[in-house]
DNA sequence: AAATAATATATGAAATTTCATGGAAATCAG
DNA sequence: CTGATTTCCATGAAATTTCATATATTATTT
C-alpha cells in the first residue's frame, strides 16, 4: 500500500518487459517443438564450441541440477553431447551441440533475429541500442563477484 | 555462430538483467521463508483490495493453473483468501491478502524498497528513472490487448 | 430463446524443477 | 605432503509446474 509495486518498481518492470518480449518469441519456440529451456541451451551452444555445465547454467539462467537433468533429456534426444575428457579440470563436463541440435536450432536462430529486429524497429532503433547499452551496464554492475 | 546470442540480443539482455537484479532480492525473500511466487502474490495484493485469479496471474507473470495451485497452498497457510461471491462475474474468484499475509509481506516490502533504492543509487538515479520510463514504453508496446 | 462459442477457474496426471546431499577432483592451510 | 575445504557435476525424493481438459458462467448467433 505504500509501494506501487506493479508500475514503479524497477525489478518488476524488468521482469515484465522480459516476460512480454520473450513471450512473443517463445510461442515460436514451442511451435518448433522445443521447450524454452531447450531453446536457450541450443542457442547458447550454437555460438560456441563447448561449454561447461556450470557456465551453461549461468548463461541460461538455470539452476545447476535443473540443467543437468535437462541435458540428460537433450542428450537422449540427440540434441547435445556431454563428455568429461578434454576439460582442464576433471570435475567439469563439457557440453556441445550436435549436428541434429544445430539443425533444430537453425530456423529458430533466424526467427529470433527477425523477432528482435521487429521489436527494435517498433521501438526505434536508436532507443533500442541505447536500451541495450543501459542493460549491459546494469548487468555489469550486478554480475556476481 | 551468426548471432551473438548472449551479448547483443535484447530479449536476453532483459532476461539477464531481470534475473540478476531480482535474484539479489530473492535471497531475502527466501530468507524470510517465502518462495518467490508467494512473494509476488503478496506484494501484488498488498496494494489492492481484491484481485481476480486471472488478473493476478497476469500481474505475477504466472500461468493460471500454476497460480491456482499456489493460491491453494497460500490459502492453507492463511496468507490469502479466495471467495467467489462479490465478483461482477460469477466465474471469477476474488483473492485478497489476509492480515497474516500482510504481516509476512510488510518487512519484505520495506526491504524491496531499500533494495531498489540501492540499485538505483549505484546506477545513477536519473539513468534509473530513464530506464524505468523506457521499460514502461517497451511494455506498453507489447502489452496484450 | 435456444444453441453455440467464449471466458474464468479448477483439477488430474505427467513432466519438470528444486532441495539437499553425494562423490570426485582441485585448492588451501599448516 | 596431509587433512580440511571448496568446487563441479550428478542424483534421489519431494515439491512445483505444466498440459490438457472439465465445469460453470457469460456472451454471441441465429
Amino acid at each position: 500500500m505504500t509501494m506501487p509495486f506493479v508500475d514503479g518498481y524497477l525489478p518488476y518492470l524488468l521482469a515484465r518487459a522480459s516476460h512480454l518480449v520473450s513471450g512473443e518469441f517463445h510461442r515460436k519456440v514451442e511451435a518448433a517443438g522445443l521447450s524454452v529451456p531447450e531453446w536457450r541451451v541450443l542457442a547458447t551452444l550454437a555460438d560456441r564450441d563447448v561449454c561447461t555445465v556450470g557456465a551453461l547454467a549461468d548463461i541460461t539462467l538455470t539452476k545447476q541440477p535443473t540443467l543437468t537433468k535437462l541435458l540428460d533429456r537433450m542428450t537422449a534426444d540427440g540434441l547435445v553431447e556431454r563428455r568429461r575428457e578434454g576439460a582442464p579440470d576433471r570435475r567439469q563436463a563439457l557440453v556441445s551441440i550436435t549436428e541434429r541440435g544445430r539443425e533444430r536450432a537453425r530456423p529458430l536462430l533466424v526467427q529470433a533475429a527477425e523477432h528482435e529486429a521487429q521489436v527494435l524497429a517498433a521501438f526505434g532503433a536508436s532507443q533500442g541500442d541505447q536500451l541495450k547499452e543501459t542493460l549491459r551496464r546494469l548487468i555489469a554492475l550486478h554480475a556476481r563477484r
